[in-house]
DNA sequence: TCTAATGAGAACCAATAGAGAACAACAGCA
DNA sequence: TGCTGTTGTTCTCTATTGGTTCTCATTAGA
């Protein structure tokens, strides 16, 4: 998203371009402030309302500047409401040799956008310890990007049989699949790569105490 | 009825905006006086008690003014749902047997409100294996509650003899006090209780993979 | 020279702002 | 209960502000 942001603003003129950095440097000093046509002629020397108008809106079609629909609210910058839905679902638990214990009402959890990726993501809580070794616990939230591959050495979400899933380090070589516990006390469970389906990769944790 | 957007405080017009800036500063001087709309057009320099009343229904509309249902008990804010402070200063990192080391920026970090307590809170991040055994290892992000008091088996940050501050699970006794690490390959610190002030107790912790 | 970017300025008009009047609901009081 | 002053509500009318749309001139660059 920044990328595009970036993009869009390496095609701006350079007023453009200057009236939208004033603006966000405007926003970090006071998000409430937002200066009229007329404030931001004499803030950036002009003199004529018609002309400034004519930048903001190339400014307003570039999708940096919230459309201002005759309202006198000023210009605002527009509100870049990423991806960071902070509330993803929570689809229930995760816990060797079972399929996912489905929770049914749309439960959500909130997520700090640092602890997930830009891609769809979903939240399981962990049953068990045969990732203990790895500080993962048994009642610890995992943050899971859906998707169906991964690299060796990722911890996966991974569907063996079509009905059992198990949160486990993955290790793919052309003849099976290694799903590694990190339990001293468990082994390394080897299957046909057929068997093994990747349903997500671990991209957060957390945990609660009390 | 009124066509003003009903939403965010952005959108309010300048007049709106001090207005409302007006009625947050006198709560703050008295938190029963809620001015009537007579006063406030006294305080704003209006003359006509219909314009201020204009002006208020916008606020209302904007969710910052609970409804005066014609009852004559003056103009009053809404009360402020959680005021979600997401987000929590990240002081530094922790390592055993050094100060904290603080980072000055004043970083923060976006701590959902499930992994955090309703008291004052910090953030720190982990170096060092200390904890591992139970499941906080380096890198982590760690929750703290400020406080100076624990429960014995608490996780807390611990200041030995002003200095060295230090993450482990406390044990208090009359005599002395234990600050156990969870890694096989370390010892328990044993401390007379004059020499163990307690800086906070960890109620959440994060991690986030590559 | 041609074009794009820039800027000035005028005219237009909807949004905002304010005054004031009239009315309605309320609270206190006899 | 009815009276009275206070306070919220609704209305009309007016003025100003500020976004919009023009036209036209100037400048920089290919």
């Amino acid at each position: 998203m920044h990328e595009y942001q970036a993009g869009v603003a390496a095609s701006l003129t350079k007023r453009q371009k200057q009236i939208y950095d004033f603006l966000v440097g405007q926003q970090g000093a006071d998000p409430q402030e937002t200066p009229t046509l007329d404030e931001l002629c004499e803030a950036l020397g002009l003199s004529s309302r018609g002309s400034m108008h004519k930048h903001v809106m190339a400014l307003i079609d570039a999708g940096l500047v919230s459309p201002m629909d005759r309202k006198q609210r000023g210009v605002r910058l527009a509100e870049h409401e990423a991806a960071n839905d902070d509330e993803l679902p929570l689809y229930g638990y995760i816990a060797a040799g079972r399929p996912i214990e489905a929770l049914d009402s749309g439960e959500t959890v909130m997520i700090p956008p640092t602890l997930r990726s830009d891609r769809p993501c979903y939240v399981l809580k962990v049953r068990g310890d045969s990732m203990m070794d790895d500080g993962i616990l048994d009642g610890d939230y995992v943050v899971i990007e859906q998707r169906d591959q991964a690299q060796n050495g990722d911890i996966v979400v991974a569907l063996v049989d079509g009905q059992e899933a198990t949160l486990k380090r993955i290790l793919q070589r052309p003849d099976e699949v290694v799903l590694c516990p990190a339990n001293s006390n468990m082994e390394a469970m080897r299957f046909t790569p057929e068997r093994v389906r990747i349903q997500g990769v671990l991209v957060g944790q957390m945990r609660m105490y009390r």
